[in-house]
DNA sequence: CAAAGGTCCTGCTCGC
DNA sequence: TGCGAGCAGGACCTTT
């Protein structure tokens, strides 16, 4: 489920359920996710209050005035604002119990998600401190995707979704910015002008901050037994339409394996 | 059997 | 040749 997009609204949703709440509990069924769940996190955390819910690229920071646990959803995490009477289901791996009542569960099949606990500089940690720019602040430029990319030899999909270069670009918006800006997805980094990065960093930035716009649209609706991901609904260009007309110039759109991921792109308006 | 929205780790390759 | 950065592939899991 989660790109950035996805995440952004997560956070969002979740942030005013747990600001100034006070941690009664955790609970951890299943402990063995991307990395263990830290055993010790019940003792550590229950009783403090939550001051403040962030992201920074996937990742979600709960800061209490101890230090901060590290969220992240992987393939197939999602979060839930749930009473505390709801019973748990198959893939319910992890609770965070508040003193309201309510509870913030995370859902995640497949397990490549992760609860961490990041102490009191969360941004120290070794997760995170590699981690290139933002895609909607301004360090994020074509200038700075140029700087980069001019001299790699990989091709432009990888770069962008190379999370040392700019955090948040998934298989989704990859494929979706490199249609935006007319790119082709197999390109060599270093055959690309500066304009070509001018472009594709604008593109990133529209592609991102729209569908933002769009997972916000559905946050009223976050605590409900089945609120779907805003994104769901927003409109893709070329992912997961391979043998679907090109919304530019009608010709098919084609579909590719770039290092091992599907990737979506229009024959004619790419290159 | 293949594929699914993530991303870290390993071991090889390439260019200085 | 030697070095380090960069690159491709594998790994982790379950469900459809």
């Amino acid at each position: 489920m989660p790109e950035l997009p996805e995440v952004e609204t997560s956070c969002r949703g979740i942030a005013p359920h747990l600001t100034g709440e006070v941690i009664s509990g955790i609970t951890i069924r299943q402990a063995k996710l991307r990395w263990p769940i830290p055993d010790d996190l019940p003792s550590l955390l229950t009783g403090q209050t939550i001051t403040a819910v962030t992201r920074r690229a996937k990742y979600l920071f709960i800061t209490t005035d101890i230090g901060s646990l590290i969220l992240h959803l992987g393939m197939s995490g999602s979060l839930r604002m749930v009473d505390s009477s709801t019973p748990a289901e198959k893939h319910d791996h992890f609770d965070l119990l508040l003193s309201n009542g309510k509870l913030l569960r995370l859902r995640d099949p497949r397990r490549f998600g992760a609860v961490l606990w990041g102490g009191l500089h969360p941004e120290n940690h070794v997760l995170i401190t590699h981690l290139g720019p933002e895609p909607l602040d301004e360090a994020f430029s074509g200038k700075h995707l140029y700087q980069i990319g001019h001299k790699r030899r990989g091709a432009i999909k990888n770069l962008i979704m190379d999370a040392k270069v700019v955090v948040g670009v998934g298989n989704i918006y990859a494929s979706e910015s490199l249609f935006l800006a007319g790119i082709h997805p197999g390109c060599t980094a270093n055959s690309l002008s500066k304009n070509h990065y001018y472009r594709l960093a604008e593109a990133i930035k529209q592609v991102l901050a729209k569908a933002i716009e769009q997972g916000g649209t559905t946050l009223k609706d976050f605590q409900q037994s089945d609120g779907k991901p805003g994104y769901f609904a927003q409109q893709l260009n070329v992912y997961g339409r391979s043998g679907e007309p090109c919304p530019t110039c009608g010709n098919t759109i084609s579909q590719c394996k770039i290092g091992q991921r599907s990737s979506f792109f229009c024959h004619h308006c790419q290159h």
